[in-house]
DNA sequence: TAGTTATGAATGAACG
DNA sequence: CGTTCATTCATAACTA
């Protein structure tokens, strides 16, 4: 039992409501959303809101890089995906004087090789859709989570509206 | 070690020399004052305007976001903040031809002086006194920033003047 | 207990 | 400026 706190080691009543918020849907939580979350779950622990924010980052971006990977070794891009490639490719507006860029260069140049103009993405469509989800849950959605008595204590309620 | 050159990684004296203009109140700085800073700190390593720029924006912005965390965990504000308020003040304020990082009771009692305490307790006003004190700055200040002997290297004199 | 993995934390870069 | 994304660092937890 590791309780050297020198960081948050989560519990797992904890990592469960999380998980569970983030398979229905909460991806990058507001900080108020952050601040109610963490406070419900204080009741099973220590936790900071910092906690709650970092969980969903790493949760995220692994979930993403995970699956960009998959993509990788699998295929293909269309054209509405093309068009997004190219609109993000357009940086460094900032500092476009300095733009050693070989970077961005390359991954052009690898994306044009490795994507085809005329397959399909399954990556580029979930990302929209979850965008879209997003930004539409942002605006009407509550998000809930609900832990039984299966777990040896009273059951959270965990409804974080953007309204309440 | 961390040479993986796709992304600045700032020596300990770089980000010592940063944190300290940050802690004397610097927050945004100028194009020119940016342009001194980089070149100033190209002694230590390699290092392009445009991370002076960045490392400021960062700085800032996560201070703040913390501080807003921060707020909803415990409630009273911020003897932190006020000190951080008052540094920006007071520090250097009869011009650092030595930057002392003294905040004596003088300088406390001066700023309160400037800025009645009760003017103090809202976030809307320390939010204005910050932007005032920038603007102030902006105008009036010189900040300075040098590295002793200890460090194994020749003194930097990061004296940086709107008007030099 | 050394080596590996999972994951908390941090931060440079950049977007809206 | 607040927010988001990408890598990377650090270390608790696990495994051979």
């Amino acid at each position: 039992m590791g309780t050297k706190c020198g960081r948050w080691n989560p519990t797992a009543e904890q990592v469960k409501v999380l998980t569970d918020l983030f398979r229905s849907g909460l991806r990058t939580p507001t900080t108020d959303q952050i601040q109610k979350i963490s406070s419900q779950l204080s009741f099973y622990g220590n936790i900071e809101s910092k906690n709650v924010f970092y969980w969903f980052q790493n949760h995220k971006a692994r979930e993403r890089q995970k699956r960009r990977r998959k993509v990788l070794v699998d295929e293909s891009i269309n054209d509405e995906d093309m068009r997004i490639q190219f609109d993000n490719i357009s940086s460094n507006k900032h500092f476009p004087e300095i733009s050693t860029n070989h970077e961005t260069d390359e991954r052009v140049i690898e994306t044009l090789q490795l994507f085809p103009l005329n397959s399909l993405s399954e990556y580029a469509e979930t990302e929209k859709l979850r965008l879209f989800t997003e930004e539409y849950m942002r605006e009407n959605m509550t998000f809930s989570c609900s832990i039984g008595a299966e777990m040896d204590h009273p059951t959270l309620d965990l409804r974080l509206s953007f309204f309440s």
